[in-house]
DNA sequence: CACCTGCATGGATCT
DNA sequence: GATCCATGCAGGTGC
């Protein structure tokens, strides 16, 4: 750069470091812009414009050189200008900051930023700008997005308004700051955070703060009217200084602001066309009543900024010399994505960029989608609250063309000129997607971004169309998912019944890392002979690791190091803190391995990990395949299951998984609330006791009894009836269980559907599931009844068997022993002395045996 | 009975 | 506190 000067006459910098590509309203064109001031050096070297060239890169139209403007994060970001060509997204759109930004801002307002201290000139253009001082080809479009009926007064009419409104409501402000998310869709997040960190680090987001401060102000009339696509003209000001404020203010603004959204409703412009004139109503959005909004209040939030890379504009338009305007984008609700084919609209958005409607019935919309395809949806609204409701009606077929759901994104644009609207989409990038917008439209970038058309670029620069097609082959196409709600507090969060399984997964994985409070003491419960330990404290999260059992029948757990991640073993009693490293090894310290370094080789082999990890994920995968059906019990299903089946339980497991030692008869990964007990301490309760825990235990307990005897003697006589092949006889006790079902009720989970069948329904939803909220006296029932549907795959099969092969198969040492106790206890509605419950279809078994 | 329509409600968010 | 908006629901309509 050598030896520019500023030509700011005030400013009058030199250029050394201090400088920065920017567009230049004095030169009009990319120039080297002041850092101090932002105006323009002499000696610009002028760029003013971006095509594509032969090469797939940018040129410039002018002098042929490759666009690679100085600014951050520019080389990358393009925008189709208004006639024709590309211009640097980061410096053309400052254009539309001349435009938008106030003419008059205090000092003050930038004295955060990182370019603004030596700002000290509060530029004097005032609103009612000259409107022969504006380029003559500009001109022409202003007039045109301003009030028509006022030719003469260009301005007048949003001057107007906007004092009007200015007077009534702080609201509203038009805040030019849709570009931001839209920007930062399109940038990395490095640049992002360049960006940030060079305007405030404690201030991330002083620039939109400075926007929303800023904007209010009456000179921004015309700004906000400026009509995209006009920001590559040659709009050139009076006052140089305009320029040099505008890109003082900060590079995040200079950088980042972009025409893509208009916040302010625009009248339907003769250049719109025609077309647009046929299908938008022929009146002005500006003269809309006030009754149908609120004072005219457009501003958007901030999750509706459009966030249509270029690429989709490229793909919506097809054609470089059409300009997209993205007016606003939706999350789609379930609601919008339902059957009901009602796509409720933002009111801001409806009013600000859809046709006015007086009457409750609307006007018909027609949107093209990307594909090309026309659809008529019925625009219209309800009365709501004093207020409005806008919706599109009819967009079930469309919503189902795009194979939307809830969670995708549909994107309104603007085709200019012609003013046709446009219809996009976005599909989530993940299957759950909030409609928080906090999350999903950060604007740091962080939230779910364009990740959909990533890849378009390529498609672009290969000279291939970007069509919806592009679009679909990046997005798999997603079967129609059912969506469900996670919590009953928040509706809102959605997702999909594959990712709540999902969820459920990793919620039961999560289960195995629960630890008990380290601060607290447990009391002490027995039940059954079963020590439970009861915390005050909610559990905390700890190291995952994994349960090995050697064919000699050691039982090992295993480790990964945070470190080194080498695999280490440890006791079976330890429990890790979530961050575990070789050096916490204590158990191995003395070891002449000295496996509590990290240097220390690893004493597992590969292979014998691999074959650990197959068999949890084989398992995980089993859970998922076999829903609530046929999977294997966890949480408190583990419970019951145990409580039912003894020592058999761990026979079904994998064979490779051996037991823990925090509950004897539950496998390493058993979530159920015995397992994540460490092993317990003592101090019971006094028998006496009425502490919650022991009521509970208590209760607990005889419920438990109850049903376990009623059970029994529904069992007894109803395989008494199938014995004799007696149809069931009518009453509460089979609910009318029919002959055919009662010869397959060989299960006590089939007779436990009889008997409770509504309630079977709603145990099955939270069938596998560890909740440790539900109502105690709901919990036993659960027990019983999910042990029994759980088991009862493998029940029936071994119904078929003799006893003696069962055993033999299933290893259940202790079968003899269960239905020796139950023998006796069952008769005396009692609970067998070892805890061992006898499963009904043992006893099944046991009358088949007698039969046989 | 299923679906549609219009409105009401209440949680979420904004001012 | 105001407002938005997702969604539920009652009443209407048609099969």
């Amino acid at each position: 750069m050598g030896s520019m000067i500023c030509m700011n006459e005030v400013c009058r910098k030199t250029t050394s470091s201090e400088w920065k590509k920017g567009w230049s309203l004095k030169s009009g064109g990319f120039a080297n812009l002041c850092y101090n001031c932002g105006s323009a050096f002499e000696n610009l070297s002028f760029c003013e414009t971006f095509h594509m060239g032969d090469s797939g890169w940018r040129e410039c139209k002018m002098c042929g050189k490759h666009l690679h403007c100085g600014c951050i994060a520019s080389k990358y970001l393009f925008e189709y200008l208004d006639f024709g060509g590309v211009g640097c997204i980061s410096c053309a759109r400052c254009l539309d900051d001349h435009s938008m930004r106030p003419m008059q801002v205090p000092a003050d307002d930038f004295r955060d930023s990182a370019f603004g201290t030596n700002f000290i000139q509060p530029l004097h253009v005032e609103k009612g700008v000259d409107k022969t001082n504006f380029d003559k080809g500009r001109l022409p479009i202003v007039n045109n997005i301003m009030e028509i009926s006022e030719p003469g007064q260009p301005f007048q009419s949003q001057k107007d308004e906007n004092n009007v409104s200015l007077g009534k409501t702080k609201q509203e402000k038009v805040l030019p700051v849709g570009d931001v998310s839209t920007c930062f869709s399109n940038l990395n997040q490095q640049s992002i955070a360049s960006l940030f960190r060079e305007q405030d680090n404690s201030k991330p987001n002083q620039g939109v703060k400075e926007m929303y401060d800023t904007t209010n102000q009456p000179s921004l009339d015309f700004s906000l009217s400026t009509p995209v696509g006009c920001s590559s003209s040659g709009l050139s000001f009076p006052d140089g200084g305009v320029e040099g404020r505008e890109h003082e203010k900060t590079p995040f603004q200079q950088g980042l602001r972009t025409r893509h959204i208009l916040l302010k409703p625009l009248k339907p412009s003769p250049s719109f066309g025609s077309d647009s004139n046929k299908e938008l109503p022929s009146q002005t959005r500006i003269a809309r009543p006030p009754a149908e909004g609120r004072g005219g209040r457009n501003q958007l939030l901030p999750r509706y900024w459009p966030r249509i890379t270029d690429q989709e504009l490229c793909q919506l338009s097809g054609d470089l010399n059409s300009a997209i305007v993205p007016l606003f984008e939706k999350v789609l609700s379930a609601s919008d994505a339902g059957r009901i084919g009602r796509l409720v609209l933002p009111k801001a958005c409806a009013e600000a960029y859809f046709p006015p409607i007086n009457q409750s019935d609307g006007l018909p919309i027609r949107i093209q989608d990307i594909k090309g395809k026309e659809w008529t949806f019925q625009f219209r609204f309800w009365p709501n609250n004093n207020s409005r409701m806008y919706v599109l009606e009819g967009v079930t077929p469309c919503i189902q063309n795009m194979q939307l759901q809830a969670g995708d994104t549909v994107t309104f644009s603007r085709i200019d000129p012609g003013g046709k609207l446009v219809m996009g989409f976005r599909k989530a990038t993940n299957s759950v997607e909030t409609q928080d917008p906090q999350s999903s439209h950060l604007p740091d970038g962080s939230g779910s971004a364009d990740t959909s058309f990533t890849g378009l670029t390529e498609n672009l620069n290969n000279g291939g169309r970007t069509s919806a097609d592009s679009v679909h082959r990046q997005v798999p196409v997603s079967e129609k998912k059912k969506t469900t709600n996670i919590g009953s507090k928040n509706k809102r969060l959605l997702m999909h019944a594959d990712d709540a399984m999902e969820l459920r997964i990793t919620w039961e994985e999560s289960q195995e890392l629960l630890r008990p409070p380290p601060t607290t003491q447990p009391t002490i419960l027995v039940i059954e002979d079963c020590e439970f330990e009861a915390y005050d404290e909610p559990p905390v999260f700890g190291k995952q690791t994994i349960f090995t059992s050697r064919p000699s029948g050691d039982q090992e757990q295993w480790a990964q190091c945070d470190s080194c991640s080498k695999w280490r073993r440890l006791p079976m009693h330890v429990l890790l803190p979530p961050k575990w490293t070789c050096s916490d090894n204590i158990w191995d310290s003395n070891s002449f391995l000295y496996r509590c370094s990290c240097s220390a080789p690893e004493e597992i082999k590969a292979k014998e990990l691999e074959a650990f990890f197959r068999v949890s994920k084989g398992h995980k995968r089993q859970k998922i395949a076999g829903k609530n059906e046929d999977c294997e019990p966890s949480g408190l299903n583990a419970l019951a299951t145990v409580a039912v089946l003894g020592d058999s339980i761990s026979d079904l497991g994998e064979p490779l998984v051996g037991a823990t030692t925090k509950h004897p008869r539950h496998r390493p990964g058993c979530t159920c609330i015995v397992c994540i007990q460490p092993p317990s301490g003592k101090g019971k309760h006094q028998p006496t006791c009425k502490c919650n825990a022991c009521l509970s235990a208590e209760r607990r307990f005889k419920t438990l009894m109850l049903r376990k005897k009623k059970k029994q003697s529904e069992r007894e006589a109803e395989v008494a009836q199938a014995k004799d092949q007696v149809p069931p006889k009518d009453g509460s006790e089979t609910d009318g269980a029919s002959g055919a079902e009662l010869m397959m009720q060989t299960s006590h989970s089939e007779n436990e559907r009889n008997t409770n069948g509504d309630h079977m329904e709603k145990v099955g939803a939270g069938k596998g599931q560890l909740d440790l909220n539900c109502h105690p006296n709901r919990e036993d029932e659960m027990l019983i009844e999910a042990a029994a549907g759980i088991s009862m795959t493998s029940l029936i099969n071994a119904a078929d068997l003799p006893l003696d092969m069962y055993q033999t198969q299933n290893g259940l040492a202790t079968l003899d022993k269960c239905l020796l106790s139950l023998a006796t206890a069952g008769s005396e509605g009692q609970q067998p002395d070892n805890g061992c419950v006898r499963p009904a279809d043992a006893q099944v078994q046991e009358n088949n045996g007698d039969n046989g």
